[in-house]
RNA sequence: CGGGGCAUAGUGUAACGGUAACAUUCACGAUUCGGGUUCGUGAGAUUCUGGGUUCAAAUCCCAGUGCCCCGACCA
């Protein structure tokens, strides 16, 4: 993509009312557009780093036999009475609205019922089982309070997924497989370093959850860190009985993290509330046994930049950067212009590139854009470079880069399949 | 839901109770061309809303709304 074709344009100033750091760096480099308080558009680039990130939950869930749907927002509460959950004293942030004839409505906030709901319709017997089901959806929540940007928002695109198994002993063994697949997407998603498994508190359904929390100074959550077994546990249950519980030696420290994912067992809560059964061999009725396993894409693109961005401006990782390649041409040099557009056409056929063109601004706008925007690799042409035989090579957190040829360029840049 | 702060051009800021200024952005013209270059000319504002005090309100007072931060909450 042109850059000078693309409708969003980075500022040097973000908004006085915007003051952590992953959304000023959004605005500012055009990735996202505020519309209130805890709500936010996904512009061009903002939208494809989403998708990637999107495209990377994607492939492990599928990994693990996860099927993809998608779900209305809009909710019958009906459902939500059985479950006890569309009191306004048991749920305090449904957005409600009503139809025409007056008929109400909730805004999902989550889908456990409606799915299981709709999981009555084909699960009957034990051959029906496993089955796990999920979907990338809007999810809305009347937060008392939005914050810290697109970390915590009142409308959000969430990737739930929920599981159906036959008794515990087979949801424990998808549980597991499910944990794996999340540190999995953490890792492919630069922030596998930063990121630990956490133990958390059940709720009503079962002793522990487990979360994911990512390390940064300005997360919500505090946890903390057992580096010799890789493993964390919340603050809200850590107790000398917990710790004992778990058999975790070591020492622990405490630290800010954002939760990046949550998985949680439901057992036959939900099951039983909406008469979800199936028949086993033996011709008995049993509830099925549920998890349900969430990411939310935005707060982890948002966890990335809190975690990795450097005074300059974002740094993404290549598995969600919204290019791979930030190619600049610099000067007026009419004949360093027509190579650029050369090059630029033979790196397209393999790579992601912005291609920072024929804007005319100066050298130093397009470095300090480069540097915000924090595509993985920066590529610049230039007079200087030419003589030097070929493109100034950088990597996005790298000081200095190297000239090398446009052959050479191609084989660094290609795809690793 | 408690506490604190803020609200002026697209954005960031200024303005003793005396009729809105500067920077940036944008348009045009020069200049420059490897780290947000420099200069000129222009465009851009019912000063959040409603009320009150006053000869006079961006400025003081009251109410509302919105935004940010801290805390509580967070399936």
């Amino acid at each position: 993509m042109r850059q000078s074709e693309l409708f969003t344009k980075t500022k040097k100033e973000v908004p006085t009312d915007e003051v952590s750091k992953n959304a000023e760096l959004l605005i500012r480099g055009g990735f996202i557009y505020k519309e209130m308080a805890g709500v936010y558009s996904y512009l061009p680039l903002g939208l494809l780093v989403l998708n990637k990130i999107e495209n990377i939950i994607r492939e492990e869930m599928n990994a693990i036999g996860g099927q993809e749907i998608i779900m209305t927002a809009l909710q019958n509460p009906e459902l939500w009475k059985k479950t006890d959950r569309w009191d306004n004293e048991k749920v305090d942030i449904w957005f409600k609205t009503k139809l025409k004839n007056n008929t109400e409505l909730g805004l999902a906030f989550t889908h456990e019922e409606p799915l299981t709901n709709i999981m009555k319709n084909y699960i009957s017997s034990y051959r029906d089982l496993p089955k796990s089901v999920y979907q990338f959806q809007n999810k809305f929540r009347n937060e008392v309070r939005a914050k810290s940007g697109i970390m915590r928002t009142r409308e959000f695109i969430m990737k739930d997924l929920y599981s159906f198994s036959k008794n515990e002993a087979e949801h424990l063994e998808f549980y597991e497989k499910a944990k794996k697949a999340y540190t999995k997407i953490f890792e492919r998603s630069g922030i596998g370093h930063l990121t630990y498994l956490t133990f958390a508190s059940g709720g009503s359904f079962s002793k522990f959850s487990h979360e994911f929390q990512t390390v940064t100074s300005t997360g919500e959550d505090t946890i903390y860190v057992n580096e010799e077994n890789n493993i964390a546990i919340n603050k809200e249950v850590f107790t000398d009985d917990v710790k004992k519980d778990l058999s975790l030696s070591g020492d622990f420290k405490e630290t800010k993290a954002v939760e990046v994912g949550n998985i949680f067992t439901l057992g036959t809560r939900f099951s039983d509330a909406l008469d979800l059964t199936y028949q086993t061999e033996k011709g008995d009725k049993k509830p099925v046994f549920m998890g349900s396993y969430g990411i939310g894409p935005a707060r982890l693109m948002g966890t990335i930049v809190e975690a990795l961005a450097d005074d300059k401006g974002i740094i993404w990782p290549e598995t969600v950067a919204p290019f791979q390649v930030h190619l600049l041409a610099l000067g007026e040099d009419e004949a360093v212009l027509v190579e650029a557009d050369k090059i630029y056409e033979s790196l397209s056929a393999n790579s992601e590139v912005l291609f920072d063109d024929r804007r005319e601004i100066s050298a130093g706008e397009k470095f300090a854009d480069a540097d915000l925007l924090g595509i993985p690799y920066r590529a610049v042409i230039s007079s200087r470079s030419l003589k030097e035989g070929g493109v100034e090579l950088k990597k996005r957190a790298e000081e200095k880069g190297k000239v090398v040829s446009l052959k050479e360029l191609l084989v660094l840049l290609k795809p690793s399949a």
